[in-house]
DNA sequence: AATAACCTCAACCGCCTCGGG
DNA sequence: CCCCGAGGCGGTTGAGGTTAT
């Protein structure tokens, strides 16, 4: 996964360690400790440069380093770190035992940054919710896509990319009259509070609606996105997925007034 | 089954800081 | 002060693995 090794034009060895590298290496500073990176690869028969020699012995083959299986006080202790104090990787790394800056920076990379995304998604959406009062729920495709947590589980219908025009048409004949209510919904009606729809994405060029939540008719799932149309069920979203879920939707539910 | 697209992470690069002369 | 070298740091790269089409 690494870039197979090489010589660079001073015979300096680049990319990846071989077990006898790292063998030599270990074995130097085990015994003779590293008491100057540049001279060390010399010393230790090495064709590295002592930068490559530092981070390999740091990062890898020191004794006390752990890899991978970060536990969830691991998770929350970075994520509250790097909220603090930003990329600060060694300093976040000082604070966690056997982890390095590297290895934390990575996984800060590939783990916790769409985490961390997907939870301000979340907490925007509950301060949206609460200070909406009937005109529905906005949130960019960015957003939508990155609380997107399963697939639907009814049949949806096919659907292309439509103008504008074509989709308002298609919401102004849906039924609401004959959705689902909820327990807490009783006395709702369709005119009381119609769902806020057409938001056009000029950059993309794509037309999407603004979500709403809706009970799904076929098999009572609650919390999905998607919208009656031809006797089956479409996403309000006509790009490459179907239909959304939500975590956290309950309290979208209690807030929302755009329900079907 | 083949290919493309995306993900992962070890390693590199370039810049910064610090200490010694 | 200034210069230089070593260590340290954060951003980026890119090969291999995995998943989607």
């Amino acid at each position: 996964m690494v870039r197979a090794p090489f010589f660079d034009k001073n015979g300096v060895r680049k990319g990846a360690w071989s077990k006898e590298e790292d063998d030599k290496l270990k074995a130097y500073i085990e015994k003779y400790g590293h008491w100057n990176w540049r001279e060390l690869p010399k010393f230790a028969g090495l064709s590295r440069c002592g930068k490559s020699c530092r981070l390999r012995w740091m990062n890898y083959l020191r004794p006390d380093v752990k890899h991978g299986n970060y536990n969830k006080e691991e998770d929350d202790l970075i994520m509250q770190l790097h909220e603090q104090i930003g990329n600060k990787w060694s300093a976040i790394a000082a604070k966690l035992p056997g982890r390095t800056d590297n290895e934390i920076k990575n996984y800060w990379h590939t783990h916790l940054k769409k985490r961390v995304k997907q939870n301000k998604s979340k907490s925007n959406m509950r301060e949206q919710s609460s200070q909406t009062s009937g005109t529905g729920i906005s949130m960019s495709i960015e957003e939508v896509e990155s609380v997107r947590v399963d697939t639907p589980s009814h049949t949806i219908l096919e659907s292309s990319p439509l103008s504008p025009e074509a989709y308002c048409t298609m919401f102004s004949q849906l039924r609401f009259d004959s959705a689902p209510k909820t327990a807490s919904e009783t006395n709702w009606t369709a005119e009381d509070n119609p769902p806020s729809f057409e938001t056009y994405d000029d950059s993309s060029g794509d037309f999407w609606t603004e979500p709403f939540v809706a009970d799904n008719i076929v098999n009572h799932d609650p919390y999905k996105f998607c919208f009656e149309h031809d006797g089956g069920f479409m996403s309000p979203y006509v790009s490459d997925f179907d239909c959304l879920f939500y975590e956290g939707m309950q309290e979208l539910r209690m807030n929302s007034p755009v329900m079907l």
